[in-house]
DNA sequence: CAGCATCCGCTTTGATACTG
DNA sequence: CAGTATCAAAGCGGATGCTG
């Protein structure tokens, strides 16, 4: 991107960060942790290849990720953010927030991958029973997995399954989102098809209804 | 711009903000409140006048801004942001925040206009003396002034001048965001050609040393 | 002058094909 | 798997022209 050059810490930002695609990149790191470029293309519908490798070699130019040679038996590339790249999730989660409404008028075309999930469920869910033990839950949509923890308070939400689940939901990814936002009730949940595998009360750790 | 198409609050935000001048657009209105289409353009040096035509259409079709016929003698139209818009704050404080780094590395070449003084002085000015009465400082650069008032620990930093300031400081842009981000001292500041008219002690409500 | 619209050369993007 | 190569279409920047 041509740069605006302007004195201005928003259009630095923007000579940075602004180009189309780029912060979507950055989301995927920050869902997914390391990835592969072609996570990165799965994660990225729509993305021509020749602008994934572009943009990913200015992020790297501008220190915002790094590229890791995975050990044997891997063989790969491994894409990874560093720090001066994970400061951008206060950045996109603000932008998610002032974005969500628009998420209401959405049409019928768009994709949802089940990892998107995750930013959302970040931004919003808190620990309604900070005094109980700590738990966690798996979430599981086709073939990917998040796990929430709740631990005195504090909640983590991140990508991949979990080894000791205390309770794992299964459903489509709009159910599970509308469930943990408070949009549909646990009940209205169970009948639109999503599964509890596990005591459904724990739920109440996150919503109240 | 072209839809990213995915149901994902940070895809859809960039569908609507994302374009190029887009958001620094956002950034004059914040700054100036109600402004004419000129004060856009020399707010934006290097914008062209057929884009910024544009981006406004599109803004206001995605209900960000209004326009409204300014009464008699002015004849002019002025463009403002709604409720919707002004919630972009957020997004471009943080946004800013990120960038700031990026500043310390400025060719020589950009530009610095005064009133982009307003946004990194609304991020990083705190009331240091809650307890001391309200003051009200105003900046004045080349021919624009910018007012900060301190009130029982709320700090408020608008665009345009002051009617009673209790302090007024006059000089290059630079400097005074070098005072109150505290990277130059106040004696330092006036060696530099900063000039203060009124008690200068009542910086100490916003700077340590 | 304020507020655009038009035209033109250049760059960026998107889609696809191809390669080690 | 991880890209590069190619090319048409769209977007951008700059200049200029038009209308009250």
């Amino acid at each position: 991107m041509r740069s605006y050059q302007q004195r201005c810490a928003l259009a630095k930002a923007l000579d940075v960060v602004g180009d189309r695609w780029t912060l979507l990149i950055v989301r995927e790191l920050l869902i997914r942790g390391a990835c592969r470029y072609t996570d990165l293309r799965t994660g990225l519908p729509g993305i021509a290849t020749n602008l994934l490798a572009e943009r990913l070699r200015e992020l790297d130019e501008a220190g915002l990720i790094t590229r890791e040679e995975a050990p044997p038996p891997i063989a790969t590339t491994l894409l990874r953010l560093t720090p001066r790249g994970q400061a951008l999730e206060r950045v996109i989660l603000e932008l998610g927030r002032w974005g969500a409404p628009l998420l209401a008028t959405s049409p019928g075309g768009d994709q949802l991958l089940p990892h998107w999930l995750v930013l959302p469920l970040r931004l919003h869910l808190v620990d309604l029973k900070p005094r109980d033990p700590a738990c966690t839950l798996e979430i599981r949509v086709e073939a990917e997995a998040i796990t929430v923890r709740a631990d005195r308070g504090a909640v983590d939400v991140s990508y991949g399954p979990s080894k000791h689940p205390d309770l794992t939901l299964i459903g489509d990814a709009q159910s599970i989102l509308n469930l943990f936002l408070g949009r549909m009730s646990i009940a209205a949940a169970k009948t639109g098809g999503v599964q509890f595998l596990g005591p459904k009360e724990l739920l109440r750790r996150f919503v109240a209804n």
